[in-house]
DNA sequence: TTCGTGATAGAG
DNA sequence: TCTATCACGAAG
């Protein structure tokens, strides 16, 4: 299981480092392939930015908390708090299905596997991931938690973040290199 | 390409 | 109160 003193480092590191760990909620998991790195300071597309709900978020909890949230009236957002020389958090995009499957495609009212995590609100629906695992502890329970797989080679690429309009020129986004569970391409370039 | 949806925060 | 904004997804 990864600590805590994994999420006290900066964001970006957090960010890269999760990609090919595993994801546990429960009885189902998935490979991290996308994620999304925010700074808490500088960085305007962070809800820090604009929220001092989300500032306050930080002062009261340790490295490794849940931070979901409700967008668009309609999706969940998993992040992780991450709290080093650097604060800020790190949202998940995509998973790669391994166990569960069978819950997640019941979630999800689909049978195609590339289709249940691919893409920030289709994880959480698919791993029931709601407001109520808001400021959870993800360091501490084996049932919600990350873990490394020994194996792992990964091979990272860097793009734009998806779907912002502020600080849109950085390259926080990460994805495992060929995944077919990202939710959107790989666009390099201006 | 469009459009619904609701929480948040800041202005009036 | 009102309104702009938003780390989205699905239908078409």
């Amino acid at each position: 299981m990864i600590r805590r003193k994994f999420f006290e480092r900066d964001p970006l590191t957090c960010a890269r480092e999760l990609i090919g760990t595993e994801l546990i909620w429960g009885n189902c998991a998935g490979i991290v392939v996308e994620v999304e790195a925010y700074a808490a300071i500088g960085d305007e597309a962070a809800h820090t930015f604009t929220r001092p709900s989300a500032r306050e978020f930080i002062e009261r909890n340790q490295a490794g908390a849940a931070y979901v949230y409700f967008n668009y009236g309609v999706h969940w957002m998993l992040n992780v708090l991450v709290k080093g020389k650097e604060n800020g958090f790190v949202l998940f995009r995509a998973l790669e299905p391994t166990r569960g499957i069978e819950r997640m495609k019941k979630r999800r009212g689909l049978d195609d596997v590339r289709q249940l995590c691919s893409g920030p609100g289709k994880l959480t629906q698919a791993l029931a991931i709601t407001g109520k695992h808001h400021e959870m502890d993800l360091c501490s329970d084996p049932r919600r938690c990350f873990v490394r797989r020994s194996n792992a080679i990964v091979d990272l690429v860097a793009d734009r973040r998806i779907g912002i309009t502020r600080s849109a020129d950085l390259h926080w986004r990460f994805t495992l290199r060929d995944s077919p569970f990202i939710s959107r391409r790989v666009k390099l370039d201006t």
